[in-house]
DNA sequence: GCTTCTCCGACCGCAGTAGTAGGATTAGAC
DNA sequence: GTCTAATCCTACTACTGCGGTCGGAGAAGC
């Protein structure tokens, strides 16, 4: 498995967060009753992404989670690395971003060659493209198309703003 | 962690036998000592690359384990695949190979598109991308560019054949 | 000062990974 | 025909991290 629920949830968090207008902020309990997800995880996951300054937060009621920026801006590589950290193939697998290099713990230092390098350069740099040429509003777009936006609060306003 | 240990054991594996002549088979032995690994360990992995049809094993005094098939016919999408099982980025994803569709097993059977699924589905795209581009010979020249075959068995040959 | 939210840390069961142990089986060598 | 070197097979185990819960402390609207 590449991923663990950090990531589906996330990314289904933001997706929630994606189809909102984006002025009000929305509370985890709507979004965790729209997508049946436990509220107490959800916090955690919806820190990680705070952290990565995808989201921001307001406190007290009516508070809740909002997106910084609007949907078509956020690369899902930012997402996903936030939520589960340096998308690595391999426990071993070391992206020095200094210079570029890649380093495998279980070699010795005498520059020999980790034979699966190479494998996992190459996977590593598959993964990341697909997840850099995905927006949010591409997947806000996927979803939007069967099913209908939660917390339809605000009926006066129309929700092309 | 997109892999486990047994990927990484299984292609480091299958490198070494990739760079003998592939005409007598080499044990297990030499390739755990050769590589540092643990050779019980080892013995379960190939286990795996043997049912996959990669390898085939000569048991007895001077068995071990051979190719099946030219390093430049092994795809590595096979190899890891056999090591790994299907490479699915989310536990939820299951490839339904019949007609091509994607299922996720959290959604209900009304039709509803799962958000992320479009992004899974594209990153799953890509791992299995690197791993098809990949061959055994590639990474055979990779590895054997600083290293020296293991059992030398065969003095009279020079390694540059 | 309620209620409704975010925030934060501690805790916990479970499953899978990584590795070990011990033996049965096969086949070449002497 | 035994010895030995190898594959084969199953059971066992320590450990880690994932997925999730719980309880409570701060912040802000009514």
């Amino acid at each position: 498995m590449i991923f663990t629920t950090k990531a589906e949830y996330g990314v289904r968090l933001l997706v929630e967060l994606g189809r909102q207008d984006g002025v009000r902020p929305v509370s985890l309990k709507a979004i965790a009753e729209a997508e049946g997800l436990p509220l107490a995880y959800l916090e955690r996951i919806v820190a990680l992404l705070k952290k990565a300054g995808l989201v921001e937060s307001t406190r007290g009621a009516h508070g809740g989670y909002r997106l910084t920026r609007p949907p078509s801006e956020i690369h899902m590589d930012e997402a996903v690395i936030a939520l589960e950290g340096a998308v690595a193939p391999m426990s071993c697998f070391v992206d020095d971003s200094q210079d570029g290099r890649v380093l495998c713990s279980h070699v010795a230092d005498d520059g020999q060659l980790c034979a699966t390098k190479l494998l996992w350069t190459r996977v590593q740099g598959g993964v990341h493209r697909a997840l850099a040429q995905t927006t949010l509003s591409e997947l806000v777009a996927f979803s939007t198309s069967s099913q209908t936006p939660i917390e339809p609060q605000r009926p006066t306003v129309p929700t092309a703003a």
